[in-house]
DNA sequence: TTGAAAGCGCTAACAT
DNA sequence: ATGTTAGCGCTTTCAA
């Protein structure tokens, strides 16, 4: 490994001569300043980030927390997270907690404020006190994806209106002249994607539609939970016209278990999601979902983030909405048919099958 | 922050002993033991892992240069390798070049040796020169999926068998009657799938099964390209009874085609991939596909990097054959089905035979 | 068993 | 315009 001294020593100069010229801080006599460069690319030399880090008291790089690289939605945001940190030259660790509080922990113990200077952080369940330790040992944190933008957490955070997501999601169901809508939450009430029921649930109210306890299923947010709580609302309420997941996972499974039992998309039911990742795109039929601003909420979470490191925030930020959810609209919903499936209709349907 | 010098003071030590006690170095007093984690403990201290690792002489971080963590492949296979760093203490730092030269090499540049201490690559297209420079600099690189296990390409590396793979897929094409099969071929004949195709071919090939120019189409390692191509392929070529693509994101999309063509899988046409990616198993029908040893690959890449990092081996270190692929037989794939084929077809096929 | 001291590679005052 | 000096926080001989 090249130094800068040896760099030094052969340009004959001193380090901090070398410090200067790679660091652009002028004031370096053109001469030497050639000389330096040469004998840079002499010896293929490359500052050592970590010495410079320390020297400097601080590393360039970020790091995202994240709670399963597994769901195809993070690597999304991911990558639009590492976009925005490689524009301020940040690098961006990627660190994978598995659902796991405990690993969760011990990335944040052991990176924050060493290996990167700040925290970006997506997981679900989240303990918040352990966030605000770390906040308090001095690396800032922020909280990538809030999904209740009426009651700010207390820490840094970017806030998508999932409940207007929920919303919006009902609405364009409503509008195609459904009434009766099966629902799938991923997570339980209890869960981060709760908000997103909560505001499918509202509008349904608004508009006076009934929606019973009995068409909702809870289950996991995977393809495979869709496709299980989906086959569960078809058979119990063959009257169904319509399913909505709380997120696009879900709302693709769905769609097969629909498509099992011989139902035809849109025709037959109409399903919607919410999210719309790449593979909402590329399903057939292409699945309606409410888009939520992945690109943006990232790009927001790490200028906070930043904003944070370089003191121009302080750990009190406002929250920073994100921008809306909007409606896609897809193959996945239609108007809803006047001629009900009757429950014969689904019999033979699911025998030809 | 809370330095080690601090907890020394607190504990009336001196930093060194704190350091000994923390990294279990033995040879310390049970008192004064006791003082020190009570300090530590008292003062929330954390160790700064890029002083250690200044002091230490490396960081205890790998990097994985993937060229597009949109491809649902690179996280599956990311989260495995975060997996086995992990193991040994290592954190793994992520970076996408989104296919560009100019990211790989600014990383290469950057990251090698100071905040990682080694790289894996998973670059479809490396200029191994660059490679080979950061090695020689220093910095172990490991090249993940190497492709043609018949030529090492003289820096470490873990190969796999495509061709194998694609081997495989044909045998099993062949074996349920197939004679006139289309290939989607992502990349190119000179990109890294090409051997996927190769022994794919060299299978027809050794069977005698024609294989004709015009039934093989060249597209990008997507669902999309998967889709044009296989529509193309289709409308050309409508005696084609299965369709081999070589990865599975472009199978889908060929199901797709399919599908939207009216053609039911597998009893129209049958469809195959390669990879066994998590999508697969969710699609409808499931994808029949050749499993790759995602999990093993990396697995292995990261123990050899790690034994390059402690030089138990040098960078002539010899290639590792992963385990060999495995075909994963799906609904995607079924029997040729004659009396759907009009009489010409049959015969062709017959003949080529 | 504990302490003192040197140094990892770099940066940043402060001198000259 | 360039050099000198003092660290950043930690580890690690070598002494005591």
């Amino acid at each position: 490994m090249t130094t800068l001294t040896e760099v030094a020593q052969r340009a004959g100069v001193t380090p901090a001569t070398v410090s200067n010229v790679l660091r652009q801080r002028g004031k370096v006599g053109a001469a030497t300043r050639e000389r330096v460069l040469e004998a840079v690319a002499a010896l293929d030399y490359r500052p050592h980030l970590t010495a410079r880090a320390l020297a400097e008291g601080s590393t360039p790089t970020l790091a995202l927390m994240v709670s399963s690289i597994a769901n195809p939605f993070y690597p999304e945001f991911a990558l639009a997270a590492e976009r925005a940190a490689r524009r301020s030259g940040r690098f961006l660790i990627v660190c994978n907690t598995n659902e796991d509080p405990v690993m969760l922990r011990a990335y944040l113990d052991q990176i924050a404020g060493t290996l990167s200077e700040g925290m970006l952080v997506m997981n679900a369940k989240v303990d918040f006190e352990v966030l605000r330790k770390t906040q308090a040992r001095g690396t800032p944190v922020v909280l990538c994806l809030w999904e209740r933008p009426e009651t700010p957490p207390g820490i840094p955070c970017i806030a998508v209106d999932f409940a207007a997501a929920g919303a919006l999601a009902a609405r364009h169901l409503l509008e195609l002249g459904h009434r009766r809508i099966g629902a799938i939450l991923a997570g339980g009430l209890d869960g981060v994607q709760a908000p997103r029921y909560e505001g499918f649930c509202a509008t349904l109210k608004l508009e006076h539609v009934a929606h019973p306890d009995s068409e909702v299923r809870f289950t996991t947010d995977s393809v495979q939970g869709g496709y299980q709580a989906a086959v569960q609302l078809l058979d119990e309420h063959p009257d169904l016209t319509a399913i909505f997941a709380t997120n696009d996972l879900p709302a693709l499974g769905a769609m097969h278990a629909a498509a099992d039992r011989g139902l035809r998309i849109p025709e037959d039911i109409s399903v919607i999601g919410i999210t719309d990742i790449q593979l909402a795109r590329e399903s057939r039929p292409g699945l309606s979902t409410v888009a939520v601003p992945t690109e943006a909420a990232a790009t927001l979470a790490v200028e906070l983030l930043e904003a944070l490191i370089d003191g121009k925030a302080g750990g009190d930020a406002p929250m920073q909405i994100a921008p809306a959810p909007v409606l896609v609209i897809r193959a996945s919903t239609g108007p809803v048919r006047r001629k009900k499936r009757s429950r014969q209709t689904v019999e033979r349907s699911r025998g030809k099958r």
